[in-house]
RNA sequence: GGAGAAAUACCCAAGUGGUGAAGGGGACGGUUUGCUAAACCGUUAGCAGGGGCGACUCUGGCGAGGGUUCAAAUCCCUCUUUCUCCGCCA
């Protein structure tokens, strides 16, 4: 959520860095109905000024033997005009409310505007592989070495998901016990949350109002209350449940900054996504993800980001990878976020890079909108935290980097060293 | 799932229709003191939102949202959470 008082003071900044991410708004009706909205909060304010000063002298009058009855009537008449003009400046605060809401997040300074095609590479690692033999499709190797069963997770579930199986699913519990343990050693608090969460995380994130279509939400027995059409959500990311734990609340300066990461499955319905080159795991509505996550000062925030993208990349290192970072440009970065990173991993079938972590810096974004603060200690004002995400790593895309760039002539795939420890020593994965 | 009880500040807690939300603990500031403790004095209802250049002032706020009333922490309704009991259960 974007600060009122910025957009009031200097709608034209405003208007430009949303035009760098694309999107066009005309402040000068909203602004109009601000001053509106403000003129009539204050005319409400008397009258609510004169019914309380009114309303004490009641008993007093009558203490004293006063008729109160034309007092009386001037006052239901006072309330009556309260009451009208609260209903409207109700009216007028949800309306400016979603429009606020709706705003995406300004991107930073040197984020440049345009999409995809914009994003810069800024490093690379590694090399691509070079095979002596015709490389296979992860699919075809998984299916081979019997480790992922497509078929079976759609008869199971529908086409999206998929079951793994024997040294499949070991290789995928040690690639996040790699990425628990890792994070643990930099002193970073592990979260399990819940994976039903209610709307407000939704929008405290900023997935909510505008992207609910991409998420799976839960019907219960009693909806008729549920505002939105639903209770409660399968989370899309842990980065939903983390950025919420503090919803609400005023941090101390001294706790800050605040270092997390959490486990979950991640649940996107991708609607209407699928695309043919993506066959195999690289986009499923399930799939396993560790995320990083901190809450910090203000003016630390821009080196948070860049801890987490060097965590990030730390683990694709640790496990031989090939990959590159990117800066993505505005109008690929998600609404909420101001900046943000991509390390993409190397995946040859594709000829291409794919997204194994996306680091990012919320900026107050979502602090305005779950309201976190922290007291100031030397101004003892309350003022909001930066929020910044990463994921560290998602599974889905490194699991098929694995076998495609560790893959050998015979069919097998090596493990990664790192992995072995917690695969009972395993270093390669043979047909079962 | 069923029945009952509760929610007031950092903590405990009073307040069942009439201006300004008791009291205690803690915390913070001060006096006294060589230091500590004690004692004494004071501050501590967050927060959000209006108006004003400003000193300042007004409004809302007692779990959340509605309602009744001239007036609500207090009465009514809905929801959330916590606790107790019953049922079911990994």
């Amino acid at each position: 959520m974007l600060d009122i008082n910025l957009i009031r003071k200097n709608y034209e900044y405003v208007s430009e860095k949303l035009a760098i991410k694309g999107v066009s708004v005309d402040f000068s009706e909203f602004l109009a109905d601000d001053q509106k909205r403000r003129d009539l909060i204050h005319t409400t304010e008397q009258l609510k000024a004169e019914r309380n000063k009114s309303s004490a002298d009641v008993p007093k009058y009558k203490k004293e033997g006063k008729d109160v009855s034309e007092l009386l009537a001037r006052m239901r008449e006072i309330g009556d005009q309260i009451k009208e003009n609260d209903q409207l400046i109700a009216d007028m605060n949800q309306k400016q409310n979603e429009f606020i809401a709706g705003l995406p997040n300004l991107p930073a300074d040197g984020v440049v505007p345009g999409g995809k095609e914009n994003n810069q590479v800024i490093s690379t690692f590694g090399e691509k592989p070079v095979f002596s033999f015709e490389p296979q499709h992860h699919v075809d190797i998984v299916e081979h070495l019997g480790i992922i069963d497509y078929a079976r997770g759609a008869k199971l579930s529908g086409s999206g998901n998929w079951v793994y199986r024997g040294m499949g699913a070991q290789l995928e519990w040690a690639l996040l016990n790699y990425f628990i343990q890792n994070h643990l050693v930099d002193g970073y608090e592990m979260i399990l949350p819940p994976h039903l969460l209610n709307y407000e995380c939704g929008f405290t994130a900023g997935q909510f109002p505008k992207f609910v279509d991409d998420i799976f939400t839960l019907r219960s027995k009693d909806d008729s209350d549920a505002v939105h059409g639903f209770k409660r959500f399968l989370l899309p990311t842990s980065e939903t449940a983390l950025v919420n734990l503090h919803r609400d609340e005023i941090l101390n300066q001294a706790e800050l900054p605040k270092k997390y990461f959490a486990y979950t499955p991640c649940y996107r319905s991708e609607a209407g996504s699928y695309r043919a080159e993506e066959r195999g795991m690289i986009r499923g509505h399930q799939f396993n993800k560790v995320e990083i996550f901190q809450y910090t000062l203000p003016h630390n925030s821009d080196q948070a980001l860049q801890e987490l993208i060097s965590k990030a990349e730390r683990l694709v290192q640790g496990l031989g990878l090939h990959y590159r970072v990117s800066k993505l440009a505005a109008e690929d970065c998600s609404a909420s976020m101001r900046e943000t990173y991509d390390i993409e991993v190397w995946i040859p079938s594709m000829n291409d890079y794919k997204e194994v972590s996306s680091a990012s810096n919320a900026g107050d974004y979502q602090a305005r909108r779950g309201n976190i603060r922290f007291r100031n200690e030397e101004t003892g004002k309350n003022e909001y935290v930066h929020t910044l995400n990463a994921s560290g790593l998602a599974t889905s895309r490194i699991f098929p980097a694995i076998m495609e760039q560790y893959q050998q002539a015979d069919g097998t795939v090596i493990v990664p060293e790192v992995l072995r420890p917690f695969m009972n020593g395993a270093e390669v994965i043979c047909p079962r």
